[in-house]
DNA sequence: TTCGAAAATTTATACGGACAACCGAATGAA
DNA sequence: TTCATTCGGTTGTCCGTATAAATTTTCGAA
């Protein structure tokens, strides 16, 4: 039988069900690791592994002597993102797999122009990614990025490669990311982005842009546009003050 | 026979200083599972439990067939956020307006007990309010304040001055705000939330979330969750390298 | 040389067993 | 009653083994 799913994931997305359903409150223990042994009928190490999936999300929590207790039926978003330095900025996309969508050359719409800091018209490359978790099948976010038909070829490495477009970029044409501008914001998916995310079409989304600058005087030399479904993400950010820790 | 730490975790933080100590590099491939078995003479399963550990904190990841990589630095710092103050971390189009909607004192449920690092059940002084647009009465975002109930006598102030939370507890309490740990979600506004900002039932929101630390190693002394429309925020932040602008 | 198939390498899944640490309830002594 | 102890149940750690799946490397045929 080719693509079975793992038992522990099959486990673990039967007692997210009974969670969602209600069958087990939030709130209640969940069997023990000897029940749920015998009720699947596998070895406590794949029972482990299924509440430890669990537990990962955030869904359960477990305590030595007590049992695994439901703390929430949704979970916490899957992805936190720690930003602390434009490495780890940059590093974020490692952990992802992408997959080309589309590719091609456009025109600069009005907007994208204002923001490249260029003339309308110009030609840009644009190219559209999915992003995939590493372990699961699960859909991550759209990734869109317009960039200077230069760099275009960077476009078939970056689908294999796991490194960042930023660093690719760094390599082949010795361009350095020194500063990079950020925007969060929310809005609802339209009918194409939820289809690609498997999502439902009207559902809140997250939605980071950045433009990547080699230095802070010049134009971006690239645009990046990431949507993700809402709860595939919460960028998470701790801020210092000098001095203290 | 004192408490020995397990041996997984020892072998995950000796492989954290490796990489700390660049030992390991960023972007390099782990020691594999075998060799990390021999150097270390445990079980494969120790190891994978080690690397597990690496794995959640988004130090390494791991792919079939390939190896480990490490993906992320922990300890590198080298702050690049060029934050003045705290009201600053969101950068607001305009200027907003507090209006005081309820206060009261709640017990700690699950999860605020455990954002707040206390017990669940402990009493929390709870506020919330209606930020909106100074000029107009454009309803901008609900905020929620959780907060020792010592600290409970700020809030008549903050209704009516124009300060933030932290700025009055620095003054009243010599309480110092050092570290703050935000948060950027999305989500759909539920009933009640739409209602009270006037908007539609299920429409995206923008929801940030942020606890104030004296230090890094205390608890909370203050939660704030601001629930935006998701047309009434973007967070902006520039991210700059260390030693070059 | 080039390309596809096979082999080697590496992580992922899954089984089994054993003992330790911890919690809560039951027990028994003061 | 009250408090310390004991005991059964539950999760945590750790070992061993085997096979599957994914990736990279090697190698032979064209």
């Amino acid at each position: 039988m080719p693509n079975t799913r793992p038992k522990y994931s099959v486990i673990a997305d039967q007692l997210m069900r009974d969670i969602r359903d209600n069958r087990l409150t939030v709130g209640s223990l969940l069997p023990t690791e000897n029940d749920l042994m015998r009720a699947f009928g596998v070895s406590r190490h794949t029972v482990r592994a299924a509440v430890q999936d669990l537990k990962s999300r955030g869904i359960v929590a477990t305590r030595q002597g007590q049992g695994s207790k439901v703390i929430s039926a949704t979970g916490q978003a899957a992805f936190a993102e720690r930003i602390q330095s434009i490495d780890q900025l940059i590093a974020f996309g490692q952990e992802t797999r992408r997959e080309l969508l589309s590719r091609e050359t456009v025109e600069a719409d009005e907007e994208t122009a204002r923001r490249f800091g260029c003339e309308p018209g110009r030609r840009l490359a644009k190219v559209r990614m999915l992003r995939r978790s590493l372990d699961g099948d699960r859909k991550i976010a759209l990734v869109t990025l317009w960039m200077n038909t230069l760099l275009d070829e960077i476009v078939t490495e970056l689908a294999h490669a796991q490194r960042s477009a930023a660093e690719i970029i760094r390599e082949r044409f010795g361009l350095d990311t020194n500063v990079v501008e950020q925007a969060i914001s929310a809005d609802r998916l339209d009918e194409d982005t939820a289809a690609i995310l498997d999502a439902e079409p009207g559902s809140p989304a997250l939605i980071v842009t950045r433009a990547y600058f080699e230095s802070r005087d010049d134009e971006p030399f690239l645009l990046a546009r990431s949507i993700y479904t809402a709860d595939a993400l919460r960028v998470v950010s701790t801020f210092v003050a000098p001095g203290r820790a």
